[in-house]
DNA sequence: ACTGCGCCAGTTTTT
DNA sequence: CTGGCGCAGT
């Protein structure tokens, strides 16, 4: 398997079981290394063990022993453990460091995501419940086209009730574990006046007739299963012997419902988590599942991680302080014996750039004194807020790196060649089907779709037979025809291939005899180079695998694409995106009310969703490791409008005694903002002399050598691409402005 | 079948 | 200020 992170192969690991035993002395000599708390969260075997793991204090480390634990006791070959992660990520670290821990005799652990697991489950047993073995996966673009689809059927009016609302319905109700059918009857008013659980009921039968579950199936579906029958979740409970979660905060009452089933059969559930840090529950996390616990698992052992081995004591301090404002939670007291360190430095700040200004400078600073840019990073509440920065690094020429940003297999053109290996893969998914059969430009438009529609409909047939069946017909008009009869012909010929040729052999195939490669490399919009470039790239991640479905199951489930790490650059990321990451030193720009707290979080879910943003506030300050820098601006740009805003009620939760307060006297109040906003204008000025101007960090290009092809930014056309150089003149493609002629000593290398 | 205009909304995001 | 979407026009 080309992604062993991802799922093991069970069964196979039977006998090397033994391996891992031998690799470890009878006296445990790795239970040395922990401290007495992490020590009995691993030696405690039996019994549901909940361990409340503040942030720094060894989560992981404590998950891996254990897993190693009970190989090397014996106590279960790999293939009877069951280790479930949230995201890839996790599932992949843990994998890796279980192999170093107990030398490589992991193989057949199960070990990988919830979704993964379960949707290895489905494939193995979905049958049992009307679900097609073959069945794809969706992200959340065809989710909502479908569930538009569905809506447009029933006649709703999208302006009223717009598709996003309800598909976040529907999910909330996957997330809780319900079927249509098992939605109480009161909830059923929450939208749409009643209708929703009709509309539910019907997008769920369009998945079905499409052969497609949706992420929230995964678990739905495994439920149904699981409680349908009885043999099947028998089997499981029989083979997981021993049951560790990770993250258990953010765990879903599906999830949660999952995990009871498993572990009713007397498996021995471990979960890991902290409820300081559950930041997802705007995405159904239930903070209540471990709350709870004790409850729900009786006999439940609970071990608290307190010591901390990542923070200084200030910065522990002034966390602690802040979420100590939280009611519902367990109460934790992180402790600490690393220095007291630096006071967390609290600045206000006149507007938003120059925020970035000086957190830029700053930065330089750090760097002169040989910090590494990799040990910093900024951690802002919305993903918009990351431009001020880039604009500010770029134009001082601090390299820097966006985390989390557009993945991969969410840009279009991927998407688009991903549409047209599912329907090779999978004849009955319409969805795939119809985002393609245009693409590139065959004369198919609405009506001729339209036609097709309402054949597979009246039939219960998938669109792409609807086709088969239309294409000799004079129900379509000759240029539709022509085009769809190359089109099936193409995929008839694709799948014959898919018989015998590995998958990249396929995609190559694809993308030339479509005509979908020669759209992009015809094409003349800006962004085109750069598409055709990402469909090669494509190609490549294919040459990994050794069938499409194993590949389209990688897609759908491990959506991610690794972000190049080699050289030196400032992280910039949201908060969101930063849990379970560790910087020496952070900046947390931006603490204004209505922005963090965001005005929507209180909005929507108020007291609740007020203490949801201080555990990210916990979260943020809790990446730090020897410094962290929290600003706030009296005046910010939103839809390029200035509008002034008061510091965050987080600054002042924040306990004096940890912090360093430099906020300039009369910011706020006092003098007025006419006064400020001169101080502010002159500073800026002031900045922009050349003795204040950036040394070039090391590894940054200078602008003279400057090549075809790199990416570059300009002060007035912003981003783009050069396509040729005469001399000192280059010629640009840029993003937004269109190709352009420029002088080089304008343009810097982005 | 495609293009252009006008309206609206505009956190967090993994699977 | 953007971008995305629906609708109206050619």
């Amino acid at each position: 398997m080309s992604d062993p992170f991802d799922l093991g192969q069970s069964g196979a690991g039977q006998d090397r079981a033994s391996d891992g035993r031998a690799a470890f002395a009878a006296d445990a000599p790795y239970l040395d290394a922990l401290n007495d708390e992490q020590r009995l969260a691993v030696v405690a075997l039996e019994g549901p063990v909940l361990v409340l793991a503040g942030a720094g204090t060894g989560k992981t480390r404590v998950l891996i022993t254990r897993l190693a634990h009970i190989l090397a006791l014996g106590r279960a070959f790999p293939g009877q453990i069951l280790a479930v992660t949230f995201t890839n990520k996790a599932a992949r670290e843990m994998f890796d460091r279980v192999g170093d821990l107990i030398g490589g005799s992991a193989d057949g652990l199960w070990l990988g995501t919830f979704h993964a697991i379960c949707s290895r489950i489905l494939r193995r047993h979905g049958e049992r419940i009307g679900l097609d073995p073959g069945f794809t996966i969706l992200d959340s673009d065809d989710q909502l086209r479908t569930l538009k689809q569905v809506m447009a059927e029933a006649n709703i009016d999208e302006k009223r009730w717009p598709a996003r609302g309800l598909l976040a319905v529907i999910q909330r109700w996957k997330d809780q574990g319900l079927g249509p059918d098992k939605v109480p009857a009161g909830r059923d008013a929450e939208y749409l006046q009643g209708r929703a659980v009709e509309l539910y009921r019907a997008y769920q039968a369009r998945l079905k007739a499409v052969s497609a579950v949706d992420f929230g199936d995964l678990l739905l579906h495994c439920l149904t299963l699981f409680l349908a029958h009885e043999d099947v979740l028998a089997d499981f409970q029989r083979r997981w012997r021993y049951i560790l979660v990770d993250e258990y905060q953010d765990a879903n009452v599906a999830q949660y419902l999952w995990l009871r089933l498993l572990a009713q059969g007397g498996g021995n559930l471990c979960c890991v988590g902290d409820d300081d840090q559950s930041i997802y529950g705007w995405r159904g996390a239930e903070v209540g599942n471990i709350l709870r616990f004790e409850k729900d698992f009786p006999g439940a052992q609970v071990v608290r991680l307190e010591r901390n081995y990542r923070s200084t004591g200030h910065i522990l301090g002034a966390a602690s302080g802040l979420i100590a404002n939280n009611e519902g939670r367990f109460g934790k007291t992180l402790w600490t014996e690393a220095e007291a360190g630096a006071r967390v430095k609290l600045r206000g700040i006149w507007d938003g750039e120059e925020e970035a200004r000086l957190i830029a400078e700053e930065i330089e600073a750090l760097h002169a004194h040989k910090h590494n840019l990799n040990e910093i990073a900024i951690l802002v509440r919305a993903g918009a807020q990351t431009r001020e920065f880039e604009e500010r690094f770029v134009s001082v020429a601090i390299p820097y790196r966006v985390v989390g940003g557009l993945r991969f297999y969410e840009r279009q053109e991927i998407r688009d060649a991903v549409a047209y290996l599912r329907v090779i893969n999978q004849p009955g998914d319409d969805l795939a089907f119809e985002r393609i059969i245009n693409l590139p430009r065959r004369g198919i438009g609405a009506t001729s779709l339209r036609v097709m529609h309402q054949l597979a409909r009246a039939r219960g047939i998938p669109l792409a037979t609807a086709a088969e069946q239309l294409v000799d017909s004079d129900e379509l008009s000759s240029p539709a025809r022509n085009g769809l009869k190359g089109l099936l012909g193409l995929f008839a010929a694709w799948r014959a291939l898919a018989e015998a040729a590995p998958p990249a052999e396929i995609v190559e195939a694809v993308l030339d005899q479509s005509g979908y490669l020669r759209m992009w490399r015809n094409g003349k919009s800006a962004d085109a180079p750069g598409r055709v470039e990402n469909l090669n790239e494509f190609v490549t991640a294919l040459a990994e695998f050794d069938s499409l479905g194993e590949f389209l199951d990688h897609v759908s489930l491990v959506m991610e694409h690794d972000q190049s790490t080699e050289s030196e650059a400032v992280s910039l990321m949201t908060l969101h995106a930063a849990k379970g990451l560790e910087f020496d030193i952070v900046f947390l720009p931006g603490w204004e009310e209505g922005l963090f707290p965001h005005q929507r979080a209180l909005d929507e879910n108020g007291h609740k969703g007020l203490e949801e943003e201080r555990r990210l506030a916990y979260v943020g300050m809790t990446r730090g490791r020897k410094q962290v820098h929290i600003s706030y601006a009296a005046n910010r740009r939103l839809f390029n409008q200035w509008q002034s805003a008061i510091p965050s009620r987080f600054v002042d939760e924040l306990p004096d005694e940890h912090v360093e307060r430099h906020t300039s006297l009369g910011l706020y109040g006092g003098a007025g903002a006419a006064g400020f906003q001169r101080t502010a204008r002159a500073k800026v000025r002031r900045a922009k002399r050349p003795g204040d101007a950036a040394k070039p960090a090391e590894g940054v290009e200078q602008a003279s050598t400057i090549q075809v092809g790199d990416r570059v930014f300009h002060q007035k056309f912003g981003y783009g691409k050069v396509t040729d150089i005469d001399v000192d003149k280059l010629e640009i493609a840029f993003d937004k402005a269109g190709s352009k002629k420029v002088m080089d000593s304008f343009v810097e290398p982005a």
